[in-house]
DNA sequence: ATCAGTTGTTTTATTAGCAAAACATTGGTT
DNA sequence: AACCAATGTTTTGCTAATAAAACAACTGAT
């Protein structure tokens, strides 16, 4: 509990939300256009063509974007891997907020690019798992979802914040 | 898709993962200890008194921690209501990723401490809301949740990270 | 061929968050 | 009184990520 440890792993993340959000233009861009140089991506993220071309170095340098003869960009085998994993977290993240919890799509976008790239992989591929039965066309899901809607629709007894979420559980949470 | 009023809304958050756990030891200490002061949080941060000394500095400035006379430290009306939110959304995920996907105790709590600050309060709600009527004795949730988990220990066709979520729920996107 | 626009880089500065070290204050012990 | 330990602050320096501005190099149109 609030164990030192646990909490500092936040900023041990390998890919930042900068990093995470530099890969994956560079991987738009090449679906887009075609191509991605440092302006491009500049372009992309709206920052300043300085502040990509040094963040694009420092990536070079872990060997995640490859650089043309021509100073066109692509991402790395390790680049593409890791670019697929945080859409693949970003997709499944999104469904849920916006089709199972019924949160509208902008907040679901937002929500689901703040934490996507912070996501373990074990947690994106139980998340997608269970996404894809909850919305599948299996009975028991689809009648589950019903009634989480239904009584979606009906109650607003208790305000959030919540004083004591697991006190809301009935059950002692350590 | 990618637009940057979307992404750039990351670093607008007003409360970083350093202030959430400033004053959540706050709060635990206050439990604890009865009382908070810089060295405290310090120790329970696990960073040095200079480091914490000019955190707290600052949120003194923003209306959040309040300083005894004598250096002791309380949060205020708006630091406590932002300490039960992350908490609050730190249990719901806890619970979620533990009892639900099944994810080991540690994984899981890492996992929510990564993201219990950078939630709105409306993924909150609703994911407390969901998690609860999940984890009822309602006994379509029970048969949903035995179908999840039965399925959970048969199958893993496919390997994370995936290339294209979409063309996994067999769905169009968006 | 020149001139303008685009592109990429570098330098300088800022902010958040940390460490390390120096320093001041306080409290208790002997 | 002298001393030591704990506490709090300040200063200096570091890294990541940004902006802003200066600069160099290339491209294309006339």
């Amino acid at each position: 509990m609030m164990a030192s440890d646990v909490w500092k792993e936040y900023e041990s993340n390998e890919i930042s939300h900068s990093v995470a959000h530099h890969l994956t233009a560079i991987h738009e861009l090449m679906d887009d256009l075609g191509y991605a140089r440092v302006s491009d991506v500049a372009r992309t993220l709206e920052i300043t063509r300085g502040s990509a071309s040094l963040t694009l170095k420092a990536l070079k340098g872990r060997g995640l974007v490859i650089e043309d003869h021509n100073k066109f960009l692509k991402l790395s085998e390790d680049g593409r891997r890791i670019v697929d994993s945080i859409l693949a977290k970003r997709a499944v993240v999104r469904k849920f907020l916006n089709e199972v919890l019924k949160l509208d799509e902008h907040q679901a976008e937002v929500d689901a690019c703040k934490v996507e790239h912070l996501l373990s992989a074990q947690t994106g591929g139980q998340l997608l798992h269970f996404v894809r039965f909850l919305l599948s066309d299996d009975p028991t899901a689809r009648q589950f979802l019903a009634e989480f809607w239904s009584k979606l629709d009906q109650n607003e007894e208790w305000q959030w914040p919540v004083q004591d979420v697991d006190q809301l559980f009935n059950l002692e949470s350590r």
